[in-house]
DNA sequence: ATCAAAATTAAGGTAATTGTAAGGCCGGAG
DNA sequence: CTCCGGCCTTACAATTACCTTAATTTTGAT
């Protein structure tokens, strides 16, 4: 079982031993970084604090039910959430599913299951739909093509590739192509934690991606810079 | 239940009594075009052709399993697949979950709980396109438009880039599209903390909007002042 | 363990954007 | 007609967001 990335995961439920199974079976499933809260009021701090990529409820909580909490933390963040629960009447589901949950799973389940499911809902949650990508995977800059998939940028005057980091940023930006992104919207694609920071770590991998990509990167005419506001790709797709 | 959007479905079941509930169950949730197919040939066919934005298989078909028929056309696209299968084996749904689906609900199943999860496929996976160009907006003035989103002015005579605090000025303006809106409104959506003496300021950030988007600034036609009240902006918007 | 590549940090420099101020214009009230 | 208040206009000053380079740390491969 192969997970799309590491994603850190928050484990609501009042059984210790339930907790300590589901970190078992995670764990097992690639995903290193599990924190677990008992109660309501852990599980808001807990979201807050550690902003989760993805959240597992019990209904069943000492303070409160997990419906009303998903609904609230729903409200503040679209991240992944689904129940686990032993209540498996159809009103339950329903609700659950109905409040924006993206999976309700009854108890007793098959690990298995549970993690097939879960990896499946993340990775269509960060994962954006590859369908153009897929396709559409050369850039275009003038005399300047970029091969996204393979990382190769293509110049007059000979072959560079791209690293990791800017593979990402590239991403984030050719995805959002023609539109304004955010310097904090380009960090929260490129980098997992918060990057304190970043207001200058991210202009210099700006800099070196302009030295690949741009023919002047001291006079850009693709990845521009909108004062202010953020960076914006200008440029043509073909297949 | 409101829908997402009008997604095209299509359905693969051998059993014509199945395929009417679900057209059924799925246009009274708000989607209209449903298509399909009773065997593996046809839905390979159709699938080709028309392009749905999402598939539902049965698992038991009659010229071969939905579970390579899934497979096969997961490889082509990354369009929501669910099963939908009276096969409530452990080793079907992990067999199905395993192959890429997006969901695997057993029969008997609720109307209901089907659509839910559905839609909530569907949502994760094209909300993020739609927002996008929901929001690519253009605001249409006469002879220049003001792409919103790129913050890119197209005149007659050429081009240009809002600034930060005239594009916060203009969101607002635009928003309330022929409506007043008053200055101290305006500044509050454009600056973060009181701005002492704003009267002033606001006046020259009018000014050098009203340089971008104006034919003739000193004779405005779309962003007018009301004496005593504020500024108003009118305008036509277009997709 | 070692080395090369990549990522981050730091600091000084620069220019576009933003803020300020001062004088001018214009319509409405008296 | 004249005055006043609200708005316009322009030029200039200040700020801050961004650029750039180079040194340092981290990462990853061998």
């Amino acid at each position: 079982m192969k997970t799309i990335f590491d994603a850190k995961l928050l484990v609501v439920d009042d059984e210790p031993e339930i907790i300590n199974l589901l970190k078992t079976i995670l764990q097992q499933a690639g995903f290193s970084q599990v924190i677990s809260a008992e109660n309501c009021r852990q599980a808001r701090a807990l979201f807050a604090l550690e902003k989760p990529h993805g959240v597992i409820f019990d209904v069943t909580l000492p303070d409160g039910d997990g419906f009303s909490l998903m609904q609230e933390l729903r409200q503040q963040s679209n991240v992944p959430m689904l129940f686990l629960s032993a209540r498996d009447e159809d009103e339950n589901r329903l609700m659950g599913l109905g409040l924006g949950a993206d999976d309700y799973i009854t108890k007793p389940f098959l690990p298995r299951e549970l993690v097939l499911r879960l990896s499946g809902i993340l990775r269509r949650v960060y994962q954006p739909l590859l369908t153009q990508s897929q396709t559409d995977d050369t850039l275009v800059l003038g005399t300047v093509t970029v091969h996204f998939n393979s990382g190769i940028v293509k110049t007059p005057t000979g072959e560079k590739t791209l690293t990791a980091k800017e593979h990402a940023l590239l991403k984030k930006l050719w995805e959002n192509q023609g539109h304004i992104v955010t310097a904090d919207s380009l960090c929260r694609s490129a980098w997992d934690d918060d990057l304190y920071g970043y207001e200058n770590t991210l202009m210099v991998h700006i800099r070196r991606l302009r030295e690949k990509i741009e023919v002047d990167p001291s006079q850009p005419r693709y990845l521009l810079t909108v004062r202010g506001m953020g960076y914006k790709l200008i440029g043509e797709t073909r297949a």
